[in-house]
RNA sequence: GGGAGCUUAGCUCAGUUGGUUUAGAGCAUCUGCCUUACAAGCAGAGGGUCACAGGUUCGACUCCUGUAGCUCCCACCA
């Protein structure tokens, strides 16, 4: 590599922020000092409890945007003076924990059905210890503040107890029952399921027209149309509406079912869309919700044809043994042999999918265990109503509402072994009683059935298990063992928490849920605010998935651009409630920024520092304005955060760091090449730099502790995680410096485009002509003259010849330029200012030539407008005699 | 089928109770710069009849009605 290269290189390096070791070990030191620990104390809590991660999950990127908002907010409680505690932990998951663990067996060669439940546990629990909460390893990475200490999971014994005296508690009060419902069974996890997870998605099918004799007439048939002709086996009705003048001559009458030759009734029900197929509906009670209705309505049998794989059973009499969609084709020919095929056209419906799975949904009828949920509902849905709780974004109060208020009972049990089993006892005349532990299950049946003589051996415990969500919706409860122990100090003090941050998929399964159990257990609601994140989609609007390939490794991310970099990334673009678009492009955007601190940061350190030189004007100037624009930013980030809009937050922080401190304030009080720095100046700049490292500290945790951290000497146990946020300082009227520099701003971009336009070099000086009388502002005049390498500003009272010019504020600046100024390009320039500002004027006018505007605004709005028509007239008349002065 | 929400610059979005010059930001784009913190950068510039059509008002991106398109939720008609 040739020598110049090689500097050149070497320069690169230590000009790029290298995240990686920094990263690690400021997290490491952060652990080793217990900074992310809570205890009650004194201080006002504030706390967080983290949406359990499924066990068997891996960090995906709608994880890195929630938990990065998590902790966000509780790293700046924490710098607020609050006690803030971030609870970490995992949930069982039942379905998606039991399918890894029987993919495991698989692979070993064991099938689980040759295992007891016990010896299947054993192996489950194996899988969890080894491969489970791999996620809570990976949101260190992140930064996650988690206490980690408290680390929960839905199945630690007392979780589960919980879990157990919720179910016993329910029971007592009369609102669990068991019942033989349809419920929405998966056939592939032998499991029921509840409504909320079963996906629908539009298939592309064919509707099948089939004839069925009419019993004792020849040649007379009545034709129904269906998805799933393989259910006729089941038939136990054809149905048609009563007003149906096709139909009429039925009444009365039986139809055949094909194939099976069973004479079924002909019923008539206004449920029949008379529009639909042939307008004559086929009744399988044991396989469809609307069927089984109907089917309780008019006092049907029900037959059902499934076993709980899906396939076929004895009562099919046809294709037994052969599964529902291998037995829907093969009935097919069966069907035209007999006759009773008519036509088979295109159709597309809708199919109800597991989510868990991803299997058809198979209706049937099964005994399961219910939990009320009207009587709930009620209180749970006020407090939201009415504020008590705050949805962020508030749209979401209408979802929520609308569910609450048609909410119906909750199908709890689950045909699994992983997860808290049912604590219901089945006794030999197969009554049961429902208990905390077999023990008490079996002093209870003594009492209830003395005359049976019961020893503990007489007792069955229930085989299923609880939905996964029935220990969720207990989790800001129960981390603090506030279940077991209501009153105790940790729920106390940490419950109700302070926000929720989740996904608004779930807020049926869980937000609902909690809310519920809140209320029911502790009587006061779990959370104050819910913040709810968007989908994290792809940049073609695409959600993430594995299919598509389209969602990128977050380890890797964090890898290429650094925690902090990826953070923002996920926050730049994703006000609360809106989909997320990611790009990596974002977490570049994140990592530039990185760098930028990065190198302010160098710039900082690179300067010698002098006792004996005065402080500048324009050093002087800069840090009075950069701290009264420090204090309206840090207001307007406070408001951004009371109201939940984090993006917005750190995007004020953002613009303050980049384009008020580095564009500006830096470039200001930047001492010439190789001159030291004043004492003074340098310890407000460190001042400063400290205060705004603080304000971007939650959002981007590392590297504003190692630039904290390096600022000025520390002690060996200082963290920026435990200072004070600075606050708002509302003393005083101090808008006139930021109005006066922000005239000088717009002086300064004149003068830089008017070298861009003449191609004037900075390091060539510029001389400044003011036309003005009065006093000069000599402190935002030295501001200029730094940034725009000015030799002098001199106020003159009368034009001078061979001079650019520009007005602001009304207020005409001019600037000798040497060089052939171009008169022609111009005056074409203001031309073009004259025709906007008379265009403006014009339309100023024609408002106050209006007398209904005049007679009708408020005094005030009519005032500007004048102040507005005084201001156009100075300008045109200031335009205009730069014109003539040109030509 | 029912409900909710959205439509503002090329993209993603702000725009607080109607009136602060003729609508803002970030990214992207264009032009010029390897200037001594940073080319992962600096300086400058362009870009929108606020979906469409009406209405209310002295005044509408903002309120009302209708139309079109998009998104989500609920229901699950075989």
């Amino acid at each position: 590599m040739p020598l110049v290269n090689y500097i050149t290189y070497i320069m690169d390096i230590a000009t790029k922020y290298e995240p990686q070791l920094i990263e690690d070990k400021w997290y490491a030191f952060w652990m080793e000092h217990k900074l992310f620990a809570s205890k009650p104390n004194q201080k006002p809590s504030y706390t967080i409890v983290i949406p359990p991660p499924n066990v068997t999950g891996i960090l995906h990127m709608g994880h890195m945007l929630n938990n990065t908002i998590q902790d966000i907010l509780i790293r700046r409680a924490r710098m607020m003076g609050f006690n803030a505690l971030w609870v970490p932990g995992t949930d069982h998951a039942s379905i998606a924990t039991e399918a890894k663990v029987v993919a495991m067996l698989k692979e070993r060669g064991i099938d689980k059905r040759s295992l007891s439940r016990e010896e299947f546990l054993k192996y489950a629990w194996e899988w969890k210890e080894k491969y489970g909460g791999i996620i809570l390893k990976q949101l260190r990475k992140l930064g996650a503040s988690c206490d980690w200490d408290r680390t929960k999971f839905t199945m630690d014994p007392e979780m589960s107890e919980a879990v157990i005296d919720v179910f016993v508690d329910l029971y007592n009060k009369g609102k669990i029952y068991r019942g033989v419902r349809m419920v929405n069974w998966d056939p592939k996890a032998l499991t029921a399921v509840s409504d909320e997870e079963v996906v629908y998605k539009e298939l592309q099918s064919k509707l099948y027209y089939v004839r069925y004799k009419i019993e004792g007439a020849d040649n007379e048939f009545v034709t129904i149309a269906t998805t799933r002709p393989e259910t006729i086996l089941g038939d136990t009705a054809i149905c048609m509406h009563p007003e149906d003048e096709r139909f009429q001559h039925l009444k009365g009458k039986r139809a055949i079912v094909p194939l099976v030759n069973r004479s079924i009734p002909l019923i008539f029900d206004e449920y029949v869309d008379r529009e639909f197929g042939t307008g004559a509906l086929k009744i399988t009670p044991a396989h469809d919700i609307n069927d089984y209705n109907l089917g309780l309505k008019h006092h049907l049998d029900t037959i059902n044809i499934f076993n709980d794989n899906g396939t076929l059973n004895e009562n099919a009499q046809f294709l037994v043994g052969v599964d529902r969609f291998k037995a829907r084709d093969e009935i097919i020919p069966l069907l035209e042999k007999s006759g009773n095929l008519v036509k088979i056209e295109d159709y597309t419906n809708k199919v109800g999918f597991s989510e868990r799975t991803n299997e058809v949904i198979e209706p049937k009828l099964s005994v399961q265990w219910f939990c009320k949920m009207g009587e709930m509902a009620k209180p749970a849905l006020e407090v939201v109503m009415n504020d008590d709780i705050r949805f962020y974004p508030e749209k979401f109060k209408n979802t929520y509402a609308y569910w609450m208020e048609n909410v119906k009972d909750w199908c709890i049990s689950r045909q699994l072994w992983w997860g808290h089993r049912i604590p219901a006892y089945y006794l030999p005349n197969k009554e049961f009683v429902v208990a905390k532990t077999k023990e008490e299950a079996l002093e209870i049946a003594k009492k209830k059935f003395p005359g049976l003589n019961l020893t503990i051996h007489d007792l069955q415990q229930d085989e299923d298990v609880l939905d996964t969500w029935f220990s969720s919706w207990l989790w800001p409860m129960a981390v603090f063992d506030g279940i077991r122990h209501p009153d105790n100090e940790e729920v106390n003090y940490y419950y109700p928490t302070s926000a929720l941050i989740t996904a608004p998929d779930i807020i049926f399964f869980w937000v609902a849920r909690m809310v519920m159990a809140g209320l029911e257990w502790n009587g006061r609601v779990p959370f104050k605010h819910v913040y709810f994140t968007g989908t994290v989609r792809d940049k073609l609007r695409r959600k993430m998935s594995k299919q598509l390939g389209n969602s990128p490794d977050p380890i890797l991310l964090m890898e290429k651009f650094g925690a902090d970099g990826v953070r923002l990334g996920m926050l730049l673009s994703s006000p609360a409630g809106n989909d997320l678009l990611f790009d990596e492009a974002l977490c570049e955007q994140g990592r530039n920024f990185s760098n930028k601190i990065w190198n302010a940061f160098r710039l900082i350190k690179g300067w010698e520092i002098s006792e004996n030189i005065p402080q500048p004007l324009h050093s002087q100037t800069a840090i009075q304005w950069f701290n009264v624009r420090y204090n309206e930013a840090l207001a307007e980030i406070n408001d951004h955060f009371d109201k939940f809009r984090i993006s917005d937050a750190l995007m004020a922080v953002y613009k303050l760091i980049w384009d008020d401190f580095c564009a500006y304030f830096l470039e200001i009080v930047k001492p010439a090449y190789q001159q030291p720095v004043d004492e003074k100046t340098y310890q407000d700049i460190v001042d400063i730099f400290e205060r705004l490292m603080q304000l971007l500290h939650p959002f981007m945790p590392f590297i504003t502790e190692e630039v904290w951290h390096n600022l000025r000497e520390r002690g060996e146990n200082e963290s920026i995680m435990a200072t004070q946020m600075p606050q708002v300082d509302k003393r005083g009227d101090v808008t006139d410096i930021l109005v006066r520099f922000a005239t000088a701003q717009k002086v300064v971009e004149n003068i830089r485009r008017i070298r861009a336009e003449k191609n004037i070099a900075q390091k060539n000086p510029l001389e400044l002509l003011v036309l003005k009388q009065g006093e000069a502002d000599e402190a935002m005049d030295a501001v200029i003259t730094k940034l725009c390498n000015l030799s002098k500003i001199e106020y003159v009272t009368e034009k001078v010849g061979g001079t650019c010019s520009f007005i602001e504020q009304n207020i005409e600046y001019l600037i000798p330029v040497m060089q052939n100024m171009n008169v022609e390009e111009e005056l074409k320039k203001l031309h073009a200012d004259l025709e906007y500002a008379e265009k403006f004027l014009q339309s100023v006018l024609k408002k106050l030539a209006n007398e209904r505007f005049v007679s009708n605004a408020p005094e005030q709005v009519v005032a500007v407008e004048r102040k507005k028509q005084a201001d156009a007239e100075e300008k045109i008349k200031l335009l205009k005699e730069q014109i003539a002065n040109l030509s």
